[in-house]
DNA sequence: AGAGATACCTGGGAGC
DNA sequence: TGCTCCCAGGTATCTC
């Protein structure tokens, strides 16, 4: 499912095959989504050109030559794909096509209906979408740091899990990565934010990173298959310590995984050793 | 204002 | 086998 890290997979292979394309036509098949694919798109994208991919959290913007960008998001099931044009049927929960000049078309798929296709404001605008202005920090970037964890979660009663999730303080940590985040570090997701020591704050910063850019790299292993059929498994499932583990011996100390609900979601973590 | 709950949506799995 | 129920996930929106 896309997190941050199949996000960056998407926006490197959509870099090395959207710029310079010119939008032929658009099919919307789907209008009701989270947010309406709108009749716009149909009416709006043919003859542009894309011109660079961007990504900020699990957001991505195809910046387009007229000065607005295709803003994405893939919710928990949306997968993209780009394949030649009128080769391959229409999938079930495909809900748009973008036909390409050279003879490819964008794909967006999305079982669950979450995902996000639309246009919005000038590239570079200060007015940037809604969606984008409320975001915190880039974990990826230097601001994401123990100094911000520990700044910001003071008087935080909320459980440090949630308070990872929280895409105010820092965008693109999912269930997935912040249960892992937690567990490398060795910390309680239960523990209240505010009472986490400044040490504390720097191990999920470093762990934080760290998993998110061997998942990037696991990721990466889809690339190749993009083109053809499905880019949506990453090799980091494989890499999994915690998520998902519950009722299964920690491989660190031997103690049984246990689950508890944080934020509505459940979350994985070892009795043993996360304190 | 902060924190928790809920709605959105579908497919898969469990239980009967 | 077929039905119902619950769960997964991110985000917006609500209620307390």
């Amino acid at each position: 499912m896309p997190e941050l890290p199949e996000a960056e997979t998407i926006r490197r292979a959509l870099q090395n095959i959207l710029p310079g394309r010119r939008i032929e036509s658009v099919e919307v098949f789907t209008p009701a989504m989270r947010e309406p694919l709108l009749p716009l798109l149909t009416a709006e994208l043919p003859g542009k050109c894309f011109t660079a991919i961007r990504r900020r959290g699990r957001y991505l913007l195809a910046d387009l030559d007229d000065g607005r960008a295709a803003l994405m998001h893939f919710g928990m099931s949306g997968v993209v794909r780009v394949e030649e044009t009128g080769k391959i049927p229409r999938r079930k929960h495909e809900h748009l096509f973008i036909h390409l000049d050279g003879g490819l078309t964008f794909k967006f798929e999305c079982t669950r209906r979450f995902s996000i296709f639309k246009l919005c404001s000038p590239a570079g605008d200060e007015k940037q979408p809604p969606e984008l202005a409320q975001l915190g920090a880039e974990p990826l970037s230097e601001e994401f740091s123990a100094e911000l964890l520990f700044t910001l979660s003071r008087n935080r009663k909320t459980p440090v899990k949630t308070f990872l999730m929280d895409n105010s303080v820092v965008t693109g940590i999912g269930n997935i990565y912040a249960t892992e985040t937690l567990y490398a570090a060795q910390i309680d997701p239960r523990r209240p934010a505010g009472k986490l020591r400044k040490a504390e704050c720097s191990r999920l910063a470093a762990e934080a990173k760290r998993i998110l850019l061997s998942a990037i790299e696991a990721g990466g292993s889809s690339i190749s298959d993009f083109l053809h059929v499905d880019g949506s498994e990453g090799k980091f499932a494989q890499q999994l310590s915690a998520y998902g583990k519950c009722g299964t011996p920690c491989p660190r100390c031997g103690e049984t995984f246990s689950s508890v609900k944080l934020g509505g979601r459940s979350s994985c973590f070892c009795p043993g050793c996360q304190k």
